[in-house]
DNA sequence: CCAAAAGTGTTCGTACTACACCCATGC
DNA sequence: GCATGGGTGTAGTACGAACACTTTTGG
């Protein structure tokens, strides 16, 4: 069965950028390519756009058909076209970018993937494509994002402390905060509330734990 | 000739958001559809992605060939990819955006376009495809990116007063300033100087006129 | 009792907001 | 001289930035 046009038709794949802060690090997720090209690379999860599904449909199947995440926070962040990114063919990428807790998330190797792995972003592999200039800009997208939304809760598990919450912050926006200045910022957000649970680790005073009132919702803040 | 392909290949499309601020209104370029579907309606600005030219390179080429229009701030909204979007076959969309400025801009109709004409955002006729959401979204960001950029200067000619310049941000961002602090705010950022020459139009004090010190460059403030 | 992370308030500067009157010109 | 838009300053507030010590626990 072939496809016929009377124009060349570019092809068209979805990129996802899938970010979490493990270690006190920012990752990013990767997987090893097992085909051509690029094989044995490391690249972004994603795969070609099906001609009845949206954008955002194809980013999601291929998020879960290659990660096993899904009901994740998922935005659109950019289409990369430049003529010759791919060796096979015109290829067009419309990237995205997701964010997810950093827990003993199971890492699962699909179809197109021999292998899954988190990458510091401070320090990535040669990337196949033009997968580091996605990684690139997501990472700047992610920096500003977390400025002016709520974003970064998005990083969260169910219960989390809040230094372990301004760990990510710093991680995503690559500065230190102060812990005083960030813990009245927010907590005056009213967007996450006391478990009244405790959570002891180590020898020192245990953290209060605390959770999301409203999980899943990103809104702009300031 | 045709062309050929073991999967099915969307199109790709781009589409283009001309922003102006005219008679006191934020307004959007469109044209006339001169062919199918659609006939008669208007639309955006925009066409293939030819096999061989990047995203922005197609962008620019349409926006030139369609309006005559180059040289201006062009930046890339957000790709638009529903099935069902184009009645002919599966297109995405990669929607820019771009402002221009106002005074007697030559408008030409191009080869797909019988007619372009200018529309205010406030009331714009029923749009072909999904042009209606496109320009929403390109309203929404150009609002947020005035906030925080020197976007808003792409809007103006090489000398302007600073009511006029107020106008476009009071359009643009559709909200009223204060004239004091309006002009207080733009001076500081010194991105605009006195050209010493002075416009005077009707009965009153005539205005300073101004231009900008690095035209071309879109910075990031605040 | 020591080490380690959790938790907590105040001061200062800056940047945004609100607000009202005189100026220069054409007719 | 009057109508019209151009041009100017000050006071109050709110928000972000800087900064150090006490508390609670485990070992």
């Amino acid at each position: 069965m072939t496809y016929t046009y009377k124009y060349p038709h570019p092809a068209v794949t979805t990129d996802i950028v899938i970010f979490t802060v493990r270690e006190g690090a920012l990752n990013v997720l990767l997987i090893k390519r097992g085909g051509d090209p690029y094989v044995g690379s490391w690249a972004l999860p994603g795969g070609f756009v099906r001609i009845d599904e949206s954008l955002d449909e194809c980013a999601k199947r291929e998020l879960a058909e290659e990660t096993g995440l899904s009901d994740v926070y998922l935005e659109q962040l950019y289409s990369f076209g430049e003529p010759q990114r791919d060796p096979r063919e015109r290829v067009i990428s419309v990237a995205y970018y997701t964010l997810t807790p950093s827990e003993n998330r199971e890492l699962k190797a699909g179809t197109d993937a021999t292998e899954a792995e988190w990458h510091p972003v401070s320090k990535l592999p040669a990337l196949a494509f033009d997968h580091s200039d996605i990684i690139e800009l997501a990472q700047k997208r992610l920096a500003a994002k977390m400025e002016y939304s709520t974003i970064g809760l998005q990083f969260m598990p169910e219960e989390f402390t809040l230094s372990q919450l301004q760990v990510v912050y710093e991680q995503a926006i690559g500065r230190e905060l102060d812990k005083r200045n960030f813990r009245k910022w927010i907590l005056s957000l009213d967007l996450i509330e006391e478990t009244g649970k405790k959570f002891s680790k180590g020898a020192h005073r245990p953290a209060m734990l605390y959770r999301i009132i409203k999980p899943g919702q990103v809104e702009i803040i300031r």
